[in-house]
DNA sequence: ACTTAGCGCTCTCAATATCAGAGTGCCAAA
DNA sequence: TTTGGCACTCTGATATTGAGAGCGCTAAGT
């Protein structure tokens, strides 16, 4: 961490903290009214020249006021800025949200990213968990018509997901039920992730005469373990950047539409492993998704059981309130897990 | 319908035409090249002057020229428009879409109403099917723990619906079993409208032994109906509203976006019952959005089995390609329906 | 060595003026 | 009924101006 001395941190945090308020460029006569001591304005542009040649600040324009960089945010973010708690207000809400009657999973994770757009007034973005990382609960067979077969997975936490699979050859009722049978006594409790390695090492266990059979299972689980939606990423609230002036301009506009709409690149974002424990923040291009230049992207992991199974995040500008959405998305992830393990 | 000379109907049409396709005010000389008769700019005033007494065109500003009013829209679909079908491309793109695999409902719905918003080059809307109009395969119940019951519908068609149920008691495996069993037997291929009223009226009928276990299962059905999703709606492509040259308007880019965003007004409008068969077309103000009174909108009806289940539509700008968008979305809605029944 | 007053300079933004172009409405003539 | 012609209006692009904000630099003060 590059070293900057008392007076030019505090310089910076006061930068940072009226450019978001302000959302206009912060000249020397604000910094000095606003500074602790009784200082000269004159004093204050020699600190600021100093923190642009070193990149935390930028002009837009010659004789504008200044700006933070990439590199200021993320040093006051570092450094600067003091740690902040939920407000009260915050943690009734939630908790009145996660109370009521929540009839499936869609709908918590729905109301989820809802609760954290309308409190970050930004994007709120839910990751659904991992098929993987939950715990099967039951398995079902159901035949839709002559070849086709669809395998419904129930877990633990009372997940639903369905996939289709397309047989070779029409199996008969009663040993759809056997297999059936046999694959709810075998898997009834185990992680989703570890049941396909499971029933493969089974199978070169057992030389038995229900050899075809557990075949046969074995195909179908392989073939009907859900594909599609593993990535699946509920978004919420991105009017709320549109609203933005920064974001009146329409090429901006577009492309960060673009972005929200594909999902792609947010869920990439999303769910690629975090450096380290807690909240991530990634401001500016450190996310390198160049449509989204401009935004900042505030994110946490949500557990359950101990387990990491998804995240959760809050899109927007640059220039946030980032002490009040890190505690945001701290908070909510934590009762999110917790709303998803009572569940 | 008012009467209008077949000169005015004329001159109406190439407004139309014209102002769809520039954007801007037409005025009396675009209009007397393009006419078929030779005829002055003077004479084509006149008759402009009095279709915009009758209000089906107006300016924008004096002295410029006219854009079509809501009932000017209305005369052009329902009286000008010559019948369009959809082009080759788009047949063989659509075929495409749904040829390949697909694994579940959800991802049938998501492509569809991207097909919509592709094609149309505005936004793609998908309602759901209606739980109520499917045809239930199996019922499957799965206790979540003690005092929560997992109920999961399959429908006939694949799609798998889930309702968690809050029970007073619980309730030994053994038992939810042999209700399991019941249902099933009871309930397979029954349109799950009838469900609810068919197992009241066998509980009045019967009077035996399995009373009580009746009592249970209707209770389990009952709540375990499930209650939300039945107006999901999808959908895609709202960017290209955006993109539009008359939502550089901000204002009205926020209002769009709030009702896209909360999808009740949508919903609302695509599962109202249409006044008559077919693809409906709404125009401006005619749809009382407040919010989008700048769009259009226009919907048609799929069916399963002879059964309307659900409604597709596309949104875009009040100025559109009527003959292209009413094509399209006749066709998607009927080849949409198919895949569902297939799959 | 640090701080500061002051001055000149730059850039933006809003207000104003100007002008060409498009289009109308209406009248009078064909 | 149609049309040529003309005066009038409104927009939108472009240029001009001036006030205001803010900086850098220098020289003087502490």
């Amino acid at each position: 961490m590059e070293n900057l001395t008392r007076r030019q941190q505090e310089v910076l945090k006061l930068i940072v903290g009226t450019y978001v308020k302000t959302v206009s460029p912060v000249g020397s006569r604000t910094i000095a009214k606003t500074y602790s001591q009784e200082l000269s304005p004159a004093t204050i542009r020699n600190e600021m020249h100093d923190l642009e040649e070193r990149n935390f600040i930028q002009q837009p324009h010659t004789s504008a006021g200044r700006i933070p960089t990439d590199k200021g945010y993320r040093y006051y973010v570092d450094c600067l800025m003091s740690e902040s708690r939920v407000p009260p207000h915050v943690v009734a809400l939630v908790a009145r949200e996660y109370r009521g009657r929540i009839d499936n999973m869609e709908t918590l994770i729905e109301r989820t990213s809802k609760i954290l757009s309308t409190l970050s007034e930004q994007a709120g973005l839910v990751m659904f968990p991992t098929f993987e990382g939950m715990v099967l609960k039951r398995i079902e067979l159901a035949p839709l018509n002559r070849r086709n077969l669809l395998v419904v997975w129930v877990t633990r936490n009372g997940f639903v997901q369905s996939q289709a699979v397309d047989m070779k050859e029409t199996i008969p009722a009663e040993e759809l039920t056997r297999i059936n049978r046999f694959l709810n006594q075998e898997l009834e409790g185990m992680l989703l992730a570890q049941v396909q390695t499971y029933l493969t090492e089974k199978l070169e266990r057992v030389q038995d005469s229900l050899h075809v059979l557990h075949q046969t299972a074995i195909d179908i689980v392989a073939q009907g373990f859900p594909k599609t939606e593993q990535r699946r990423l509920a978004v919420q609230g991105s009017r709320y950047i549109l609203e933005q002036p920064e974001f009146q301009n329409w090429e901006k506009s577009r492309r960060l539409f673009r972005t929200l709409e594909t999902r792609e690149h947010l869920a990439d974002l999303l769910s690629s492993r975090p450096i380290q424990e807690g909240v991530q923040v990634q401001i500016g291009l450190e996310h390198h998704c160049a449509d989204i230049w401009d935004c900042s992207l505030v994110t946490a992991q949500y557990r359950v059981n101990q387990r990491t199974v998804g995240s959760i995040g809050v899109l927007g500008p640059r220039r946030m309130q980032y002490e009040k959405i890190i505690s945001l998305v701290d908070f909510v992830s934590r009762r999110f897990g917790e709303a998803l393990e009572q569940w």
